[in-house]
DNA sequence: GAATGATGGGAAAACGTTTACCAAGAATCC
DNA sequence: GGATTCTTGGTAAACGTTTTCCCATCATTC
């Protein structure tokens, strides 16, 4: 089917020089007669060559790609992240594979096996379920450099961006309190990630602060799902005593949870205030317009493949790197009720 | 920094047999003594063995690998259909390489170029601006199983999934009059795809078959993103025979549409019916909920990989495959409102 | 007991590069 | 002008596999 691909034999024999010169030449890796070397480049673009990165990747013991390993490309957060990746590393040459874990933990060890057996250069670990000193140990033992992304990572030789979620949802927090709630409801993501950890933190201080006793039944463990969203109103809404406000762990849950109102015709914000976390594209465009928690989402992509970028190049540890996060209001956060009247 | 890996070499001397026994044991590719392989098989283990991807493509030829080239990860329309393919071929073992073109043509190409450079056997092509015969040409110039998801082929030798879009836009215009609208708005993706082409004639042909005469000043062309739907409403609404309806390409620009017009106070859908396409996670999550059509989304992509392995496996051509679209009505249409009172 | 066949192991070529080393000629230096 | 250094091309090893031959052993068959 396929025509037999040029190869620098191919070239070197039509040229009537050695293999080892045709690389030269291609490569630029040592001066060369130009009169060889027009010809050799001549030849080279009549065949249509293009190099075996394979065979290239053999001898260099390295091929030019990165892994991304991720949760759920299919989480707009996620998958803007991805985006920012893949653009950063291109423009140096770098390719990426993608491969989803769909949260599980066990899939995540997998997967960084098959990828070292691909020669690959980095890993990306998004918002991984590993514990940090497991990841660092495994790209020791099979050598490759390893960025942490969206997780917070203290006291382990990684580097890692993140963002600021304890400040961030103080911050979001005090603004329910400020506009007179002090019954609110939270919706967690899964515990087992640290930005869920720390999310909940950050509620927790501002109750704290402010002198607002903490309420077990008041928080709800979710998945970042909108499904789990949905859920977390239906509970919340189902206690005896309900929230006057529900602060969500993301977006997705957000939506979930502005859904079940709706559906219960629950008036946002006049019954309930509703604030979310990651402003991906379609939050401000939802009804009402979603009060949120801003991430810098690109940048941190942008930011972790800079990182890598410079880790490869120097092969010193970059600094980690920890991203400010603010709360944008919109429409779906109010006084409290009784407030108003 | 890291430790050596171990490769065939260092078994076969630990074992005191040959590498070629080795890898005979370790494929499992041909009878060896029970009590050798016993042998090796414990080293490797004792060793963490992992076989050298990179080597083994080199002598094979190819690697087990795919890419998928794709317009917009960011796109939860793309990023689902990556998803799936992701899913589906990573049961047989493959990885996969993911590009972003950002709907540039010209990128397509290049990309191509490189996932050749590293032997992979087969690309997804996902909604594709390239001509397909110049797909086909590449990919026998150069040797790889390409898969065109999203966008309808005909006449050329090429395997491709697609959604049937002038039947599922026949029916949401027919939709749209039958509740007795007649001044349609619609919003088309960019018309360099083919799928935005045949909603734009679902659309015109429903149109004709309804004997409502064509209006050019109502369609306008948007590039599938929240902010082109937005201008798109501003545009129509600023007509001076506004439309009463406002059928999309998609739904993000379903949701720019709504948003346009929860910003300039127009109720939908009492004032105006809004129809979308795709019905992304969000869209029925989106107030009101949006009646859309709903795109076969997961399936196809996991049709896609289901149809490369197959090619890969037989060598053959796998035939077309169709999907039907339906029309989910939610509430965000409603009979015009000249009709209702 | 010789011929034949089956079995299981090893040697080595091959995949397509990069690169260390070598050799020969040119240039440079007193 | 001879010794030294520089330049530029080639040779061949190396990367880690898979796979084709080939050979030795042993069992089977007549």
């Amino acid at each position: 089917m396929a025509k037999k691909r040029a190869t620098l034999r191919m070239i070197a024999e039509y040229a009537g020089v050695s293999i080892a010169t045709v690389s030269r030449v291609l490569n630029n890796s040592r001066r060369v007669n130009p009169e060889i070397a027009r010809r050799v480049i001549e030849i080279a673009n009549r065949l249509s060559y293009r190099p075996n990165e394979v065979a290239r990747g053999l001898v260099k013991g390295k091929i030019k790609t990165f892994g991304i390993v991720v949760p759920d490309i299919d989480n707009p957060f996620f998958s803007k992240i991805c985006k920012a990746i893949q653009n950063t590393v291109r423009k140096e040459g770098y390719s990426v594979f993608l491969y989803n874990t769909d949260g599980k933990p066990e899939r995540e060890k997998e997967i960084i096996e098959n990828l070292v057996q691909r020669l690959i250069e980095g890993i990306f670990m998004i918002a991984p379920r590993m514990n940090p000193k497991e990841i660092l140990e495994l790209s020791k033992e099979y050598g490759f450099y390893p960025i942490i992304v969206d997780s917070r990572v203290e006291n382990v030789m990684l580097s890692a961006v993140w963002v600021d979620n304890v400040t961030a949802f103080i911050q979001a927090t005090e603004h329910l309190i400020e506009t007179g709630h002090r019954r609110i409801g939270f919706v967690a993501g899964s515990l087992n990630v640290a930005n869920s950890r720390d999310r909940l933190k950050g509620y927790l201080l501002a109750l704290e602060n402010n002198g607002i006793e903490k309420d077990d039944s008041l928080i709800y463990e979710g998945d970042f799902m909108i499904s789990s969203g949905y859920k977390a109103a239906e509970y919340l809404l189902s206690l005896e005593n309900p929230p006057t406000a529900i602060l969500c762990s993301n977006d997705l849950m957000a939506i979930g949870v502005l859904r079940y109102l709706h559906d219960k015709g629950i008036k946002v914000p006049e019954q309930i205030s509703v604030v979310g976390c990651d402003d991906i594209d379609v939050t401000a465009s939802l009804y009402p317009p979603l009060t949120t928690v801003k991430q810098p989402i690109y940048e941190m992509g942008e930011m972790a493949a800079k990182m890598m970028l410079k880790y490869i190049k120097t092969g010193k540890l970059p600094p980690n790197s920890i991203l400010h996060a603010d709360l944008v209001i919109r429409d779906s956060t109010a006084p409290k009720l009784s407030e108003v009247r």
